[in-house]
DNA sequence: ATGTTTGCAAATAGTTTGCATCCAG
DNA sequence: CTGGATGCAAACTATTTGCAAACAT
């Protein structure tokens, strides 16, 4: 696991809330996968995180994992990452942000971008769908594989 | 399967000549394939192509679907659309357009933008990245879906 | 106490691979 | 003819489900 920054330690008090809120317990198992969500750096895939959490928490089960980072994207606690491949990718980043895929080694990288942030809705769509997530992706080589 | 437009009909020579290029084969099969998958309206999965192309083709088979869905890809006759979904979706649609997905139903809307389509790469990932493709993401509840 | 959560095992869904046969060029 | 394409079966990967035991509140 990650030492735990500001941030991190920040983040854990509203997951409690968030978690109480919904009705839901605060069980080892979800602290230590939320805590290696949000110190992921990436976007990790439930095996990933599986691998870690296991590091310290030696017998919990990939089926946990699986269930609980469902459980944190339907309270609002994580993101599904938009992607074509196979194993679902997820985002501890819930701040407005865009991404850039290489389509060569699958690598996601998240950027900011402040005018992406202050795109309009097109009013075809703002009149008959309600938009609640607003994305610019990219796709392409990155540096690594560019060179290859 | 859908009677042939005229803008099918011109797609299926360039399919030809594609092939042709990469050195693949006209068999029936990529034909039929290739008929189902652009005169679709929407984000087939390779299921949905391999059900509509059994009607009249009985004995083709679904890893033919999938192995053939993944040669157009690869050939650039189709991409696959970006979506946190498991089946995957292809998408026949290769002009420039954007996507609109309802989280509940998880229906993928295309929609064309003239702005989104102009958008400029921000100068950071200009310079490490080569950028293929820009697409705009938005993601809420179809007007069906919005109403429940 | 009790209703939720977990771990295990088995089931399922989607996709991929190996290989013998078949067919397009 | 011949190399690539197909169909079948089996393997594999990711995910989901049923259920009894364990735990949080």
């Amino acid at each position: 696991m990650n030492v735990g920054s500001d941030r991190t330690e920040e983040r854990l008090l509203s997951f409690e809330s968030i978690c109480r809120e919904h009705g839901l317990s605060i069980t080892p198992q979800r602290v230590a996968i939320y805590k290696e969500l949000v110190s992921s750096p990436d976007h990790p895939s439930a095996i990933s995180i599986f691998n870690k959490v296991r590091e310290y928490y030696s017998n919990i089960s990939l089926d946990t994992v699986n269930r609980t980072l469902l459980t944190f994207q339907k309270i609002g606690l994580a993101k599904v990452v938009e992607s074509s491949g196979d194993p679902k990718r997820f985002d501890p980043n819930l701040e407005p942000h865009h991404h850039f895929r290489c389509i060569s080694c699958g690598e996601i990288i998240d950027f900011r971008d402040e005018f992406y942030d202050a795109l309009e809705i097109p009013a075809e769509i703002k009149e008959k769908f309600v938009v609640l997530e607003k994305k610019v992706h990219l796709e392409g080589f990155c540096d690594q594989c560019r060179a290859t």
